[in-house]
DNA sequence: AGTATTGCTACAAAATATGTAGTGGTATGG
DNA sequence: CCATACCACTACATATTTTGTAGCAATACT
C-alpha cells in the first residue's frame, strides 16, 4: 500500500488496509472540507482558501497536490475539479452532513 | 456552535455549519481509525494503541476525550465503546471500507 | 510481598499547520 | 507600453499538534 503521498507513506498504511490509508488522507486538515466544498463544482486556489476560513497557502497547496496525487481532484480550466474518483468519494461522505445537524443539537 | 472540544473551539466551527465541525473532528489523528476499531466491539486503552499502530499515548488520550466530549464515545466496564451516536456515525462511514479497496487499485 | 499489566501523565523532539510577506504570471486600462 | 491589479503559488518564521520514551499509581495474579 504506497499511496503516493509526497514524503513518507501514509499515516496508517502499515497494516496493509486500504481504509487505513483512505482514513489517513482524510484526516489530515481540511481534506474533507476541500472535497465537500469541490463538490458545489470547480473552484479556485483563492476560493478553496475562503472556504476553508483561510487555511493557509502552503496547507492548502499541500492538501491539493496529496490529493491530486490520489486522483480525487484534478485540475482543470476553470480550477480544481473533484475527479470522478473524487465525486464517488463525496457521495459516500455526503450523508454525514444531514447526520451532522442532528448531532450538533446535542450541543445547544 | 460551540462543541464541547477540550482547549479551542474546533477548527471549521466558524460557520456554523455543524458538518465543517463533524468533519474538523473526523479531520483530526486518528479519530476515524478509532471509530472503526471500535465498531468491531469495545476496546481497551492498550488495544486501541496497537490497532492505531502506536499512537501515541498522549494522543491516543487526548482524542479519546474529544470523541467522549462530543458523545460518540463512552467508557463502559468493557473499555471504550461507540454510544448510539457513535454506531450511527460509524454505519455513515462503513462504505468507505469497500470503496477504498477499489480506490487502492489504482496504486498498484 | 513481588511481579505484571493497564491506564494514563510528563516532557522533549519531530512533524505539521499558520500567518504574513513576497514573487512571477497573466489580464485590464490608459 | 507601462502601470495597476489580480491570481496561484513559494518562503520562512512562529505556533500548534503529534510522537516517542519514560515513568507512576492502581488493580490483578502468584
Amino acid at each position: 500500500m504506497a499511496l503516493p503521498i509526497p514524503g513518507k507513506p501514509v499515516r496508517g498504511s502499515k497494516t496493509g488496509q486500504p481504509i487505513m490509508a483512505l482514513l489517513d488522507l482524510l484526516g489530515r486538515s481540511w481534506a474533507m472540507g476541500i472535497i465537500w466544498h469541490l463538490y458545489t463544482g470547480p473552484s479556485t486556489f483563492r476560493r478553496l482558501q475562503e472556504y476553508c476560513e483561510s487555511i493557509s497557502p502552503t496547507t492548502l497547496n499541500k492538501r491539493l497536490k496529496e490529493l491530486k496525487d490520489c486522483h480525487l481532484i484534478e485540475r482543470t480550466l476553470e480550477g480544481y475539479a473533484l475527479t470522478k474518483s473524487g465525486e464517488e468519494l463525496f457521495e459516500l461522505i455526503e450523508p454525514l452532513g444531514s447526520w451532522a445537524k442532528i448531532w450538533a443539537k446535542n450541543f445547544k
